[in-house]
DNA sequence: ACTTTTTGAAGACTATAGTCTGTAGATGTG
DNA sequence: CACATCTACAGACTATAGTCTTCAAAAAGT
């Protein structure tokens, strides 16, 4: 069982690659802090609610797909 | 625009109720403090991604179930 | 009315989310 | 090469997530 702050950096980074934004982008976009992008796409980091909202905002989604993702890859391997 | 972690509350107290568990039963099942399980509740605290999968895990149901209830009822007045 | 279960709430505390500033490495482009 | 863009990363900091203990006050059951 993978950890979630893992899987979500990876998502996170996914969807921010499919519609082609820069963390910088992004940041502008949530109004998170660029570094934190990075350390949320480096899994040294995991998003509150708001946080996770204001991503799922940012990237044009509903967090309900960010979430999805997550729990689809955490049970790939369990 | 209410604030999420209000909204989130009465979600987790609604989907709590629906199984009929108490505060301390849902606390020992997801491993959370029971008094932390009460501020969520009450919109004084608004939880982490691994919180979340906690919680969703405690009450049988995905994360994307309490997710997708929190956002339809953020946009029912926006 | 009495007892039990459940929840609200305060206070003090530890862990971590999130910001800000700056530096440096990687990659790409004229 | 020079220049621009993007990202990793460190350090120091503030805000808040999450725990633990305890007490009081609603509910709820008998």
């Amino acid at each position: 069982m993978e950890k979630p702050e893992i899987v979500f950096g990876r998502v996170l980074r996914q969807f921010r690659k499919d519609i082609n934004f820069s963390q910088e982008k992004l940041s502008q976009e949530s109004g998170l802090d660029r570094t934190y992008i990075s350390l949320l796409e480096r899994g040294l980091r995991q998003p509150t609610l708001t946080s996770l909202l204001k991503l799922a905002a940012a990237l044009g989604v509903s967090a309900v797909n960010l979430v999805a993702a997550v729990e689809v890859k955490m049970n790939e391997n369990s």
